[in-house]
DNA sequence: CGAATAGTGTCTCTCAGACACTATTAT
DNA sequence: ATAATAGTGTCTGAGAGACACTATTCG
């Protein structure tokens, strides 16, 4: 057993040596997922990377920070988004570590993934692209992409529009629509309807201004 | 060995060298879990913490340890549980990251929780007990308790006995005790044949030496 | 034999998938 | 009127829940 690690006998010394090991650096790497033009599409920024710089051709990757003292991953994610997309009052979940040794050639790195839902309108300084073109990115960030695929497709089969991408009020049809996009196919329309009916409730209005019979606005229960 | 050398190799000069930040202490906690007379039970270890050195009472607390440089997360955890009760060929399932601020009174330190399931018989040196007894540990632990079972719970409800307590050949009767000790209640007869049997293939061999009809034994399939 | 367990059959209810039909609006 | 969408009805097949019955072993 390692004696940096076994601390437990006693308090004081271990206050001491709790900064004397070599400790990771902790980055948190976001997913920023949205639906644009019925296509699900994550946020990109350009890397800068060893990499890059010796071969030329321009890495992108998911934006993401170092995890300050006093600061939780949450904040973190907060933190980076909003310096780089102006974006606020986002509630991240976290995916997972990503710890592999050498995944970070600057050094020990790990990064803990995350997954953040935003309205396209939001990310208008940020450079979107179809989650299907997000491929060869820096780092294991593919592998952040695949997990917050599945992640929000696995929410949108249970709950309607559990990321609120449509406001409070919205029609049987829209929200088929954005499922759709999410999923990265088409839903039945019987299916759908008789599974999300049961977890909404009319709200009572109508829509105007669309062809066809005017559909009824819905609300989420609970 | 100075990482710092490695490190400033590869970063633009107008970056921050990555041992500028402050890091936080990375550990790991692991769930063990187990079934011991057809209870679901988590393997506790004593904790030192100084709440305890204050009050007295004797604090409970998962195997953890704190991550070593150049060693994965589940690295740490199969050193963590080798060092505490000389378990080997684990294959640790990462949970979530606890990150609170002011969790550790020792210090900025955040924990990866993990899941290992074993066989009863390899915890003989380990305090062991029912999930249900197994509340009021030290940090979080209760949360990272919470987590374990429903993420077992929730693997077991789809596969034969996912972490291969029962070996490679087991009677349905025995598949089924099983699976009703971790779900913590007892399960149908009839739903539980039809929906397991799908997923496994007759040795073509039976029980022996049991009163009642031999019954099969079976084998996992793929 | 009776107790205990294994294995099969079958009835009902729910729900997904599929299709058809009616209703209401804009152009 | 026609296109387009909303909403409802209904048939079918798969599967869960529930119960009953037969089969095979031990003591």
């Amino acid at each position: 057993m390692c004696d940096n690690c076994q601390v437990t006998n006693n308090l004081d010394s271990h206050r001491k040596r709790l900064t004397d090991y070599p400790r990771p650096s902790v980055a948190v790497d976001t997913a920023v997922l949205t639906v644009h033009d019925d296509q699900l599409c994550v946020a990109l920024v350009p890397a800068q990377t060893a990499r890059r710089l010796a071969t030329g051709p321009a890495l992108q990757r998911l934006p993401g920070t170092f995890v300050h003292e006093g600061e939780t991953l949450a904040d973190a994610v907060r933190r980076s988004l909003a310096d780089k997309a102006g974006i606020r009052g986002l509630s991240p979940v976290q995916l997972q570590v990503f710890d592999a040794p050498g995944r970070d050639d600057r050094g020990w790195v790990m990064s803990v993934a995350h997954i953040v839902v935003v309205p396209h309108q939001a990310l208008a300084d940020v450079a979107v692209v179809p989650v299907s073109a997000a491929k060869g990115l820096a780092f294991d960030h593919d592998q952040i992409v695949e997990l917050a695929l599945a992640r929000l497709r696995l929410d949108y089969t249970e709950t309607p529009d559990p990321a609120r991408l449509l406001g409070d009020e919205f029609t049987l049809l829209a929200l088929q629509r954005l499922h759709e996009s999410v999923a990265g196919e088409r839903l039945m329309r019987d299916t759908f309807r008789r599974g999300m009916e049961r977890k909404l409730e009319p709200t009572g209005q109508l829509q105007t201004g669309t062809v066809g019979k005017p559909a009824r606005l819905f609300r989420r229960l609970l």
